[in-house]
DNA sequence: GCTTTGAGTAGACACTGTCAACTTATGAGC
DNA sequence: GCTCATAAGTTGACAGTGTCTACTCAAAGC
């Protein structure tokens, strides 16, 4: 096959797109470089102009995912009282996992490349948590930052943690009754909001 | 090389016990069969006279592993009192991730083989959740079933997330205070407490 | 017009899981 | 004790993977 006549950029960007395909459609551990060049109908060995590791290709694809993730929690409504608006945060956050599972899966449960040599990818990660933490200082006007960052912490992981667990599969099969799984997340945020209570 | 004496049995347990090894050491994406055998110094097909392939030898570690954690989890002392209990349970699980990171991040963070497929593997799962079942049952003992199990749910996820968090390596590059990642665990359990108090 | 460089192709290597065919030791039935 | 089935090893092959190297070819710079 002769080369084809791509502008450079485009080849990148389709590649970057079908990994996002991939991994919406079968999940990260069906992603290969192989697999992406098939499918574009290139050599196995063409993405590698554009990506000087298969890391690299993944670390790309995870600083959009948490793009995507951050333009999610963003476009949730507000009412600009703080309990509620932290609350709608949970429940966008939640909605995530839910709709893309297998993407949330490839930003929070899976190895990720080494952070240190994608900082890119990184400074979307800490953009995600920056969301959080904001909506956290609302809830807590008069709390140091120490103490808020705490309580990010705590409420992140309760969210982070009920969506992580759903994915389990353990879950289906741990003999919980009938609707416990859908009223879970009502509940934690229910907790939360006692917890973080005056 | 001739075949060796050895006992079917223990092949069986020696890769167990290999493939345990190998996931403690560098993780479970470094674990395969062919691996196994090498270290065993027996043929790469050796393996598969004890497992009916490789996903059957991940279900057998992940079993045992969730063993080990019922095990650390049962091994902490309690002293009686429901909210201490629950209290040192949540301390136990979190050292658990802290001191087996790896094991861990198996359990919980990465694709299991297909549940349906490996009964034995979830009768292990189960009985680490019905621990924790149980302490939230001590805690709340006029709740209804439905409700204790909700509020099993709110208090694994949330020691769940944290511990999950903590493994991101996300937050190393957050940008948190010192001192934050430390105290995360026990506010976190204080702020249970407080969320659970009736 | 020559040369450099970017972007593609093709082939090779080592690694993986798994299938198939072969060997050999063990134990049961007679 | 002989035979034969089976369990538990062996080797060899195939397709899949990431990645290295060597090649082609077109466009851009001077």
């Amino acid at each position: 096959m002769p080369p084809r006549p791509h502008p450079a950029r485009d080849l990148r960007e389709a590649c970057v797109d079908q990994a996002l395909a991939i991994i919406g459609d079968v999940g990260v551990e069906a992603l290969s470089i192989r697999e992406v060049a098939r499918r574009l109908g290139v050599s196995h060995q063409a993405p590698y102009k554009h990506f000087p590791s298969s890391d690299h290709l993944l670390a790309e694809v995870v600083r959009r995912t948490y793009r995507q993730f951050s333009e999610y929690l963003e476009a949730r409504p507000r009412n600009g009282d703080p309990g509620d608006d932290l609350k709608s945060g949970g429940v966008a956050y939640f909605g995530f996992a839910r709709e893309f599972p297998l993407h949330y899966r490839l930003l929070f449960s899976t190895p990720l490349p080494d952070p240190a040599s994608h900082p890119e990818m990184m400074a979307e990660a800490r953009h995600a948590f920056q969301l959080l933490y904001a909506d956290i200082g609302w809830v807590k006007p008069g709390a140091s930052d120490t103490e808020r960052q705490l309580d990010a912490l705590f409420v992140w992981a309760t969210v982070h943690g009920l969506a992580s667990l759903m994915q389990t599969a353990a879950l289906d099969q741990i003999g919980l009754d009938p609707g416990v799984l859908d009223q879970a997340m009502p509940h934690a945020l229910h907790r939360i909001g006692k917890a973080l209570a005056p």
